[in-house]
DNA sequence: ATTTTAATCGCAACAATGTTGCGATAATAT
DNA sequence: ATATTATCGCAACATTGTTGCGATTAAAAT
């Protein structure tokens, strides 16, 4: 039986995942841990991470790929169904847990996830005008 | 003023699109001009096309970009705010033209664009049991 | 029909992002 | 303390997309 280990560079990342109120690019990711680790080692803990569902792909509408921590609820099986908004100004990215989109679709087909991404000016970009 | 030319190049991918049922990559693209141009100049036509809203860009959820046709209706001003569905099994991508979600989106944030992909099983790969 | 203009092209070079193989390291179970 | 094997580091490679620049060529001007 596969076992996941508790290694420093996955202790790290998952730390910054949960200091980071947005979503991570590998690359940003990259640049906090420093030299810890290698980046091959990034891309691997992140395949992990996801794998074991405690953090979520998320692919934005310019093609630019981030990561966010999942926040489980009582469900058991457990599809990223929230929306994700993406920010033009700050490029941030943010899940908008509560935001699930309703949609009527023709029958024929199978849906076993859904990708929602809004992209404009976050509140903070909207305020400052600039 | 900047015109659009009409190119030997650009004709063919219009072409290509034309006969397409599903979105397409640049890869899939290049493979069916062959060796009629660059692999630089594909990407440059794509980009001219987005520009001239002729074809949309679509960005799966595994990350992979691909283009489509836009089929214009009466609108003036036009948001690809239609769904598109990706197959996990033959990969293609199609557009749901009259896929529209609704949904409920806190205010102070400014929505300039949406991106609605669902991923499952086409019909086509649904009917294959294999 | 010929000339002019600038949009487009081809090529080479580069950059970013992600993947793979393999021997070395180290977390966990025994 | 030892054995097992998940994980790591490194090098090498693949894919995708971008940029600069001189050469072409579509389309406008003459």
């Amino acid at each position: 039986m596969k076992t996941t280990r508790n290694t420093a560079a996955k202790t790290a990342v998952l730390d910054i995942f949960e200091k980071s109120k947005t979503a991570l690019s590998h690359t940003e990711i990259q640049k906090q841990t420093g030299d810890l680790c290698d980046r091959v080692t990034i891309y691997r803990i992140l395949d992990r991470l996801v794998n074991d569902d405690i953090i979520h792909k998320i692919v934005n509408l310019d093609g630019t790929v981030k990561y966010a921590k999942c926040h489980h609820h009582a469900q058991r099986v457990h599809i990223h169904n929230h929306a994700h908004f993406s920010c033009e100004k700050c490029l941030e990215i943010t899940c908008l847990e509560n935001v699930k989109p309703s949609y009527i679709i023709p029958h024929n087909y199978k849906v076993n996830d859904i990708n929602f991404t809004l992209s404009g000016l976050c509140p903070n970009c909207l305020n400052s005008n600039n």
